[in-house]
DNA sequence: GATGAATGAGCATTCATTCAT
DNA sequence: AATGAATGAATGCTCATTCAT
């Protein structure tokens, strides 16, 4: 008796990576089990390997698509936005509300990094590198126009990108402030962080 | 042939604490194994029994003595300062400094909360709240005497305590900066980022 | 994108047999999997199930096809000779050349035994009892001519047999001997083995 | 509740290599699973491996093992015959003995040579040749004495090896002849087969 | 005749934990 | 306080086979 109801095709790889997604963010890449991951997509263990490679491999393809989202979406968040302050403005609302509400993918992707096999990381590593140094060129545009006070634009990128993605460990819709509130409270911090 | 060398008495605690320690931060609590764990310290498997009750129990005396001397080490660190401002920056110099020198404690103690069961988890939680609040009432000091522009202490008080805490995920002895300095620059930030 | 190329028709089923005896014989039948087959053939598992009824069925197949292509063959070599020396000899001769030509065949009749169903087996054996019997007939005959010293024609003939079969395990074209010059060698010993 | 009774220690190595040898013998080695094996010891299957490092590693000690008795008892039968003719008939008494006595271990070194790893592969291949070193020696003292006919001592030696190695797949005893009456007359026809 | 997705049983191996010695 | 052997459950993964398309 093939093929289930409600479960062909490329739907089905769609709900692995969500439920895949979900649970690693709850219990870890470790100590998630595949078979919690085919309950809860509904279908029995081994059809899993019909759809991805590894578990492993799960892990690698959440992460890499995540990073090129986020990458994506910076850019386009800081397509019209030109001088420093504004610059750096739009990156922190940018960075502070995708946080928000992509939480899962950004937490596996701070706290899974050392479930990475040794060919994986770099690549990983290195999307992230390409984020982080958006924020490093505002600080050193910033620095050289003469608007940010920087004493070393990558240690202090790291800090406001700390500062930040916070949030994403925290913040629970419907609480005291909103997304926007939060968002544009720690947008303000970061550039009086920066002020001369 | 019982007993191998370096394996007698309360120094094997001692040792079964730091190799765990180490392992969890390295692989993950899931991830650590009890096997790896006696390789590490030298004995056999079984014999971790006699010093601990549990796999689970030796997560939570990690995090749970961690926590009481972190809170401890602060409450001397802020002990003769006076005044929001001293004291936010005797907060930001102290939380840097021991974030980089005790890094593995710290990042287990965010990374593997989740490890710990239903009954743990809030007693460590609520010592993280304790320390915490140390700084959220430095911040509303601070707010009521004018000094600080604080729209919300506690959200102000977690970006804050990101912004700082992040050091332990980046930082490595023989950069570019010395612990001192970062501490100095992120001290600044902070100060800067509750400017009015 | 049905069909690939190499994979249409009866050729289909001539590929899956030459795969798989190729594949039985290096990494024997239990090891062998449908998907290596399925891979080497250049088709889908589920597509096996076309040609094949079970793996099993592919199995007995093969060494039923073998044993009964090895009996026509032997009568074949035996048919123009008379006199049990020279009988002997175009036994032993035709017996090392196939098995040098068709040792994928011949090892994994021997081998494979085991993997035959209760139903299966007989019938192998069977034909191969067939194949022995037309030695002992030739060393019964030429005890009773007085040409051989047979003590036991069947326990011999498994004794000649086994000389002669163990060409298949150590043979390699293009080494020191000839497949000619072994079967000259081979010939020559089992001749001598019953002499008087 | 640990410790079944009758299974401490190196009792159950014991237990495992005889059961591990029948099976393998029975159902080959890719088809024998470690379920059947705990099963038949008496134990848990995690337990085997308080015995063993790997499934693999069972298969290579038993061969090696089995190798090194067989040569160490080869040397012993070898040890007072002296004279090409009677070394050979000493060789051909022994090997047939030993190959209906301890027919299980010299048919597993046959037939899962191929399920070793590329490691232990020539290990116990190279134990086999030391063995067959001892014949070839043999025949060829023998053709230099001028008292054996030889064309090729080692391809006549593989011919003689399997002559008498194929006792251990068709004798059972209490069959029309005893173990002593195989012997000698295969040792009978070795004798002949390389007779002037 | 081929595909791709499914099933359910099975595999070798690892694990935390127990306990007689 | 340490060992070594046991347990029983779990893990990631593979397998032969089925079948709607």
């Amino acid at each position: 008796m093939a093929r289930t109801a409600g479960s062909h095709g490329p739907k089905t790889l769609e709900a692995i990576n969500r439920a895949g997604l979900r649970l690693i963010y709850e219990h870890g890449f470790e100590a998630m089990s595949l078979r919690q991951l085919a309950a809860e997509v509904g279908i029995q263990v081994g059809s899993l390997y019909n759809h991805i490679r590894t578990k492993q491999d799960l892990l690698f393809g959440l992460l890499q698509s995540h990073m090129e989202t986020l990458l994506a979406a910076l850019d386009q968040a800081l397509a019209g936005e030109s001088g420093p302050e504004r610059r750096l403005a739009a990156f922190a609302a940018f960075h502070v509300d995708y946080h928000i509400v992509r939480k899962e993918e950004v937490f596996i992707c701070y706290s899974e990094l050392r479930s990475l096999t040794p060919e994986q990381y770099p690549v990983i590593v290195d999307l992230r590198r390409h984020y982080e140094r958006r924020l490093i060129d505002i600080l050193e545009d910033g620095a050289r126009a003469g608007c940010f006070a920087v004493a070393d634009a990558a240690v202090t990128a790291y800090g406001i990108l700390a500062l930040l993605t916070g949030v994403c460990t925290w913040f629970r819709p419907g609480g005291r402030m909103s997304a926007a509130d939060v968002a544009a409270l720690y947008t303000d911090m970061a550039l009086k962080s920066v002020k001369i």
